[in-house]
This record gives C-alpha cells, structure tokens and sequence, in this order.
DNA sequence: TATGAATGAGTCTTCATTCAT
DNA sequence: GATGAATGAAGACTCATTCAT
C-alpha cells in the first residue's frame, strides 16, 4: 500500500511525517493545506501524491503510523504482570508524560484525530478506533484484580470513576501546557499531583 | 456593535442565528460556508457582512448570543440557595438533559465551540471561555457545603475528582446518543445509572 | 437556471460565449481550459462559475444556446410550404453556406459536439442530439413529396442516398475551406457544384 | 527511428501497441494517460520514453503501424485485377465487415483518429492522411472501368456519390453498433443491404 | 537496457469579502 | 438598508517528462 514511501530515504520519511502531523495537529483534516506540507517537507506537490495517493491516503498513513509507534511504546514499557490497578495508573501516567515530553507534534496529532468530524475521514477513524479500544485500550484499562477493591460497591463503576479522574487530570495538565513552555513544567510536581489524587481513589475503594 | 443586526425583525434575527450556528457546528469555524448560510437564512450575502462585518465577528456573536441564552437557563433553573454538592450535580444534569433536549442543534455548537482549533478565532474563543470559568462556571461547581465531607481529605481534590466523573458521564451518553435516535433514550434510566455514580462518590468522600 | 447570466451586459454575455465556444470548438470538452476562457472573455476565474456553476453546466449552455441559435435561423429561411426534396436541400444548402460565412466559430462548436466523446458530457449531449435529431431534423429531412420519385424504387433508400451525398458533399467543401480563407472561397462556384450533384441525383430518382 | 523499440522481445511489442492503441482509441490523444498505458502493458515509465521519445512519439508510431498493417490486409484480400465499381465496393464492404471483427480495438483507433483535433498531433496526422488519400485511398476507390457508366453524365460525380453513400452507410451501421453488441449484429443482413443501395446506385448511373 | 522517484505547471472549483446600484 | 455581481488567491490533484541508479 505506502511502499513506495516506506522505501524511500528515512530521514526524507520522517521529515514528510513531521511536516504532515504538525500540519493536520494544528487545523484538522479539512483545513490543512497540503501546499504548506510539501513547502515544510521540501519535497513536489507531485511526490507527496506519488505517495500516498491523496491526502486521505496520507492523513490515515500519518495515523497508522502514529498510532502503531505509540503502540509499540507501550506494550514495551508496561508491565503487564501487575494486576494493581493503582500500580498500572501510575506507570500509564509516567509514560504519557515521558511521550509528550518526546513526541508533542505526534502526540497532539492523535489527540486531535479522536475529534476529528470531517466527513472526509470520519468512519474510517471510526473504525480505527473501535479496533483500537477493542485491543490495546481493553488491555490498558482492565484485567485488574478485583480481590482488593471494598466488597459492597461496584467495581466496574468504581474503574470508570479512576479512568474518568485520571483522564480529567491529564487534560488539566495539557492545558496547563499549552500556556506554559515544557521547560517551565516540573514533572516531579505533576506525578506527585497524580500520586494524590491516586491515593484519594485508592482510599475510597480499595479496602 | 452588533446594533445593526440586534434592530432588524427579530423573526429575521432568528432565521440568521438558526442558520448559522447550524452551519457552525456541522462544519466547523474554517468549513462553514457563508454562502450555505445565507441561503439556508434566506438574506443578501452583502447584508451579513453588512451586519457583522466578517465571517468572525458572526461567529462570535452567535457564540455570545448562545452562551448568554444557556447563562440565563442556568440561572433561572438552578437552586442556588443549596449548598449540597450532590444535589446541585443532580440539578445540573437533569438541566443538562432538558436542553439538549429542547435546543440540540444549539447545544451542539457550544459543545463544538469548545474544540474548535481553526487559527482565526481560537484566540478569542480562548479568552471567552477564561472569562465564562472564572465566572457562571466556578459558581456553578463551587461554593458547596464543605462540612458534609471527610474531614481526613483534600476538599477541593475530591470535588475535583467528582466533577470529572460528572464531565466522564456525560460524554459517555452523548457518544450513545450519537449512535441512537433522541427518541430512543430512555432519560428515567439515564439520570438512574448518574445517580449511582454519584451515591458511590458521595460514600467515598462524605461523612 | 443561467438567470445570472442571461441578466448581464449582452456585450459581455457575447464575449463569453464567443471566448467558451472556440476554446471547446478548438479542443474539445476535456482539454478546453476555463483559464483559457476567462483571459480571452476578460473576467474572473470565480465569475464564470457564479454564472455556470461548473464547466459541464458551462458547455451544455453554449450547446443549447446555439443550438437553438441555429434553430431559430433554419425555422425563419426554410419554406416550409415547399415539399419539392430537391428545392429544400437547395435552400438547406444556401443556409449552411450563409451561416458558415456568418459564425464560424460556433457552427463549428456545433459540428466538433456531435462528435464529443468525454465521458463527462456524452449522456448530456446524446440525450440532446436525440431529442433534436427527433424535432428539428426530422422536419428538415423529411416530409417530401414521394410523388414525384421513379416508381420501382425504394423512396426512403432514394433519400438517404440524396442525405449521404450531401452530407459528403458539405464535409468535402468544408475540408477545402480549412486550407484556404474565407475570402478566397467562391460562393457562386460551390453552389453551382452542389446543384450539378442534386441534377444527377434528380436525374437517377424522380420520374 | 524506433529501432529500439522494434529491437525488442515482440511479445512486448504487442503489449505496448496494444496497451497504448487501446487508451487512445478510447480518450483521445490528449487524455490518453502514459501511466495507463505502462501499467496495462507492464512496463516501466521510463521506458517508455526510452522507446517513444515522447507520447507524440508513441502514438504516431501507433498510428503508423496499426495503418500500415490495415494498407497490408487492403492489399492482400483486394482483386486488384476486378476494375468494376460495384464488385469492388462489395469487396471493400466484406473485407471492413471482417476487419472490424477481428480487430475491434485497433479499427476504432484508426477511425478516431481521423477525427482527433489535439493540436499537439494535428498537424502530423493531417500529413499523414494527404499522403494516404493520394497512394492507397486513390488506388482502392478510383481506376474503375469508365465503360459501363451511362454516357450522359459526369462519372467523377457518379463516382463520388456512390462513394458518399458507402460512407454514410457505414457510419449509420457503426453507430447500430454501439448500442448493440457485436455478437446481436447479423452480417448478413447488413451486407444484403449494403448491396440493394448499390443496386439502386449501378441503375443509377450504369448503363 | 530498465527503473520509478521526482518535478512543477496546469486542471477545475470554492471562498470570504467588496462595492456599485 | 439591501442586493448579488465580481474578485483572485488558495484548495486538491494530474500529467508528461527527466534522470540518477
């Protein structure tokens, strides 16, 4: 399908990857203009269409691409024996924070790509993403052990709450971001901050 | 400012705001058409330029107009002399249905409007918004009794920690809700299931 | 349908038509450029699609237009009373040389449409030559009176004969035109020509 | 000229010619896309031009072979020796029936080419038909015994018209053709009727 | 000989905005 | 106030042709 990309001049890939996922990050399917992407990768309007055919075939690239990337970061720096739900919250937080401060362009790129409403790409987002929350996200997000959480309550809403919380405080901190430059963030504060709130949900249902 | 369009026939005023904040929240900021809208409001392309100068200044006036409609909705629905914390969720959300309810095109926009990323207006957006938290928003989810809570806990983390949840469980039904019909939902349920979210979080942080 | 266009300054509606009517005459429906016609009509590349919507919405005006044009020219010379075979393709004949003198460009439009095989237009413009072919032409061709023709013969062979060999005779002089100019064609001559052709032809079918 | 070319595995020569006389048979030269070509026939682009020199290049070799294999059948299936018009015209008639079926693609090539109006090849092909019109053509539609015609009248004239006719009949049976298939088509039929026009035309102008 | 990546001018079409009426 | 004709830059995408390998 992206042969002809993929056999192309690695540091030439990366450059189009780069210049297309700030491109669509910053405004969206629609708006972005392919003309600005091959000016900021420095290749022909043509190649870019040699490519990928056209700018969906480029945009779900781009996504694949991303998305198996991070895959691949995960499944490696998880450890999927822990079966503390707590202990898994903490390590998830520690790599979201380790990918950002890496990857911000590709990062935001997928975060936008959940919200994504062109009409263009929507269903074959859609898609993506079911396969993907039927996979990696279930994994991510389940096969706790329930033996440590207070016996009258219900479990499953009581993971919804953690997931709900732990979501919520990822999005303060990246609008804090947004104002702020990286270098000004104190990532021992911010895991601390999560730490607590941890601590306050592990209090309240974990015998 | 916006006196020449605020003097003309309101039956005129309505046919314009429906038609553009319908196009707005289908398409976005950068992909709604001017064109679409004067036709859908049946007016002059020149006289929406005549009355709101670019396609911005509409934007941000039927962003001002919804927003100050809801305001007031809000603040005629909501019990302010309660200072419970779980009864005022309850009010929010059964307030929150009704709406979406009686105006779902325009509820649509707002909700959109807090994801829209197009570069001309994100910055005005962006300070509207400051100004709406700091204002109708924190009277809105804060100023609560703090002497029913645990006396062992962050206060202001576990009304933190609810008030994602509440954000969580909303976004969950709207996805539901994008897959069935608006008749198919069945509200009673809806509000039962909040319910129980919030009777697990009111057993975890109150007294 | 093209109110817009048939609103504006006859002058420029002429310029137009005469700007689009040699472009497709010259290259046909699918090489035709709209950049083309617009620099040689003087106006602006949006103007043209305000009128036209797009350039199929474009060709099938000029077609109807001068196809209708023509109509119109061929219902006010032709004696319709006349049902001698030979002295109607004797005024067809002067008419064709009349017009072809008058609008060469367009009668050339219409001569390179019949024979337009884009992909874009084909169905459109079968559908019109069906109707036409239908109407007009059948008029024009047919309606003789057979009492005039030799009586073992087939009558309605006889005419085709009498059409094949005009039709032949009319590309012939129209291949001997593209080499010369106008001016250098003499009138007299090719009539006299044509009628040598319809005596021999009187001559082999009517009694 | 195309040494190269004709230097080649003649099992690719046929792919290529096939490939290529078949996309401009069906676009036209203009529209015709070299990448369509190179994919159907399995090669590379560069080769192509390597071959070709350029797309005018390739198709007026086309235009050549496929004309000069057409001059070869004329030739070989012709009764050079038979100088009467009527049994001449039924061969030509027979053997155009047989080329047609045995050669769809490329006859339709041949005949659209008269017709093509792509400046880039007009002027060439127009050459080309000249030097045609004045060898072949002149050999295969004149020369006929001058004897058996009637005395009073003008055989130039009687030859022409016979030869118009013939031509309108083919066209009219071209055009049965494409709504048909070629399978519902009864050669029999059509060649019976060929031969009552040239019966009426042999009592026409013959003694 | 053979490949196919690379080019960039050209294609039609849409758009917000202006301005004479 | 109200109209809609007019603008032209920008949009995605295609194409014949070249050239390093």
């Amino acid at each position: 399908m992206y042969s002809k990309f993929l056999n192309v001049d690695p540091e030439k890939q990366e450059r189009i990857i780069n210049a297309a996922s700030k491109e669509f990050a910053q405004k969206g399917y629609d708006n972005a203009s392919t003309n600005e992407i091959v000016k900021e990768a420095g290749i022909s309007k043509g190649l870019l269409f040699h490519y990928f055919k056209n700018k969906k075939g480029l945009y779900l690239f781009i996504f694949d691409y991303l998305q198996e990337m991070f895959r691949e970061k995960i499944y490696e720096n998880i450890n999927w024996n822990e079966k503390d739900l707590f202990i898994r919250y903490r390590e998830i937080g520690l790599l979201k924070f380790e990918l950002i401060k890496s990857y911000p362009e590709t990062v935001n790129f997928i975060k936008v790509a959940y919200l994504e409403d062109s009409n263009e790409v929507k269903s074959d987002l859609e898609q993506r993403q079911n396969i993907l929350i039927a996979t990696a996200y279930q994994k991510l997000f389940s096969d706790f052990d329930h033996s440590k959480f207070k016996e009258n309550i219900d479990i499953n809403k009581a993971i919804q709450i953690i997931f709900w919380s732990m979501e919520g405080f990822a999005n303060q901190q990246q609008e804090k971001l947004k104002a702020l430059s990286m270098d000004q963030v104190n990532p021992e504060e911010t895991l601390v901050e999560m730490e607590s709130y941890l601590d306050m949900l592990k209090e309240a249902f974990y015998k």
